[in-house]
DNA sequence: ACCTTCTTCTACAGAGCGTAGAACATTCAG
DNA sequence: CTGAATGTTCTACGCTCTGTAGAAGAAGGT
């Protein structure tokens, strides 16, 4: 999967946030005020620009029906980073051992988490 | 953590998969090896900018006394996976959504897998 | 003091990203 | 139907990262 710079990311994260199609116009506004500094807002044509990116690397779709074209992502947030995380576990040279590593780190709590999931998924 | 470039991530690996400090002169050569086109060998100082640019990002140290420097990485390769795994996971909003989704799609092998590390975790 | 070997410095080209104006397309009010 | 407003694409530029490596400097052997 193609990665992202970070005003791709931000982008991503609004439309992640709400989940709706959303215009150029409504983005721009979003990353306005999620941006920390108020002052700091882009332009609609560099939403624009950042949106065909992600549409190339093939993160959003848009409507091209409605005028202002509406976006959306292809992916929740969490089936993104699920599949992140099956792409750098599919580097690992020895799966097993990177996931032996990566159980090792994780907190009690997630650990929990991660039984529980696993049960529910035996019983399906 | 920092991500890598092609030739990063190559000298990476052969530095995980040889186990031990190599010098750069011993890199280009394995690179030349591990490469599919037998003719397309970097030149030593190639290597060795990007050695020191692995350094500057914490993934290598070298040994400064012994005269040809000889390089190690800084973290096993598993290691390296567990903490992009971790990292990625970070950056999800719901950690367990995450978790939930990365579960439910890995394979009944691997889902055994987990299971067993996470019972292991437990009894210790 | 040289020659060899090694390391650092400097440099450049190509790609990716943030940025946005200019130019083109579409819709809507009148 | 025509102009104004709104929306989209094209083009462009600077910055950073990466691959690439020669030039210059340092260190050691003979």
């Amino acid at each position: 999967m193609a990665s992202l710079g970070e005003l791709e990311r931000s982008v991503m994260e609004v439309l992640w946030s709400r989940d709706a199609a959303l215009t150029a116009n409504e983005l721009r506004d979003a990353l306005a005020l999620s941006a920390g500094e108020p002052g700091r807002a882009v332009a609609t044509t560099t939403v624009l620009t950042v949106l065909s990116r992600l549409e190339r690397k093939g993160f959003v779709t848009r409507a091209r029906e409605t005028r202002p074209h509406r976006y959306r992502s292809l992916l929740t947030r969490e089936e993104h980073t699920a599949e992140l995380m099956h792409e750098v576990l599919d580097r690992a040279s020895d799966r097993d051992a990177a996931l032996a590593r990566f159980v090792g780190t994780v907190s009690a709590g997630e650990a929990a988490t991660l039984r529980r999931l696993l049960d529910d998924l035996s019983r399906s």
